[in-house]
DNA sequence: GCGTAGAAGTGGTCGGACCAATCGGGCGGC
DNA sequence: GCCGCCCGATTGGTCCGACCACTTCTACGC
């Protein structure tokens, strides 16, 4: 944790131990704690870049590092001509950066990736199926047709996201949300319908996600845990035979 | 995925690609572009902040918080006088980013934040169980003495998250050791703490782990994953009761 | 009263300057 | 000939001041 040294920063204390950190990463600090410290409410609008500057002793191209910083990690969001504000704070904001992992993660990274979520879907998906209202199923049964059955690959991958990420919804935890849709990416799931498919095994991916559909529809936890944890297992199984062939051209 | 607008859209006015991004962005997609191509692999140098510049023909100032956005999410590495190097990519590194959100989050957030580790910690304690070995096992009891025995919170505190943290290694998974740090808060950890000990029932919270290590001990996993689950929810039925009520320090 | 044009405010970009840390090569001492 | 120190070139870190692009608010005219 920390990407930040702990000091005890006590408000109020003002014995300046010789800041040496580079004036950025001290304007980084400084915002964040002012959001941590509650000065800054999600909504808030900060002071302007040339303030800040000021404020700090910095150089407003400093200040605007700094800004950027937090703006990547889903803290800050800056509308040209108008300010920067604090975001919502929602998890989902804070964790789109989490997407690069997925997005350029190769290999034995992959594997990791998919243990995780063999843990969280499970879980995810029976607590789903615990919760799941009517109209929620049958949205779901609105996506599932579309996966696996047209002639368009990338529809059905599409689709089959949009599955996973329908259901993981129905928790009704942001956070979750937000990890799960980190730790998929639709270019590696474009690769395992493909690979699928031209070992013929479609049909088999197909039935994964129409036995979760079930288990959801019978709102039946232990069947969805079981169905979740054998689709996560087919992809892994997918991946290991292939680990190493198709990595780079 | 998402980080990046899609561009295969655009309808009706199909002719000029027209890239009215905003000069950093563009910069920024043009790094992790060459990332993602492999024409910069892990360890690789990046061309000078100037260089970068006038090969994109934006002024070093935009580079520059390109570089530092990609620097924040873990991608790339700026070493003063030496350069920037794309890390290892490691989850680890990009993760790092993560951990903004237990440090930031407060309220509800935290009780989605609890929901998913109590969905991954039982199941990577339960593995854990399964793969430890004696040094690992010896190294967890050392941590375990130094939980709730002393009279120092504070250290109470570091050994319970080195404690969950060493049981997540066992694993051998980085990405789900990045994970689940990213989802601890030593603050959090420390209130807590803390509660428990106005509360007396820091015994109950040391019981817990007691009860963790001793199911690894016997390599029961199924032990374990009940143990983990039990200590989550207590964590989470404290936080039910103390929401709102002690935000601050 | 309403819409519009203009002014002020604010983030976005630029170019150049200088500081500070690093690295490499050359010079001198042993 | 080898080792070590020092100096200069390279490169990231910071600062400054200017201008552009977008937003917002205001005052003007209809």
């Amino acid at each position: 944790m920390a990407s930040t040294p702990d000091h005890a920063d006590a408000p109020g204390d003002g014995a300046a131990p010789a800041e040496r950190l580079p004036v950025t990463q001290r304007a980084i600090d400084h915002i964040k704690g002012m959001i941590a410290d509650g000065l800054l409410q999600p909504g808030d609008r900060l002071p302007t870049e040339r303030d800040l500057a000021a404020e700090l002793g910095a150089s407003r191209s400093s200040m605007r590092e700094a800004i950027r910083a937090l703006t990547t990690l889903g803290v800050l969001e800056a509308r040209h001509g108008a300010g920067v504000y604090v975001t919502p704070l929602r998890p989902g904001d804070l964790l789109e950066t989490f997407s690069v992992l997925a997005e350029i993660s190769q290999g034995e990274t992959l594997i990791e990736v998919l243990q995780v979520r063999r843990m969280l879907e499970p879980a995810a998906t029976a607590l789903a199926a615990a919760r799941a209202d009517d109209a929620q199923l049958r949205r779901l049964a609105g996506i599932l047709e579309r996966i696996g059955t047209g002639e368009s690959e990338g529809e059905t991958v599409a689709a089959d996201l949009s599955f996973h990420q329908a259901i993981v919804e129905i928790t009704g935890n942001a956070t979750l949300v937000a990890v799960n849709d980190g730790l998929s990416s639709r270019t590696f799931n474009a690769r395992v319908w493909h690979g699928h498919r031209e070992a013929g095994l479609s049909a088999r991916l197909r039935e994964d996600h129409e036995r979760i559909y079930q288990a959801l529809h019978d709102r039946d936890p232990d069947a969805a845990r079981a169905a979740a944890t054998t689709h996560v297992m087919e992809v892994e199984r997918w991946l290991r035979g292939h680990l190493g062939s198709s990595q780079r051209d």
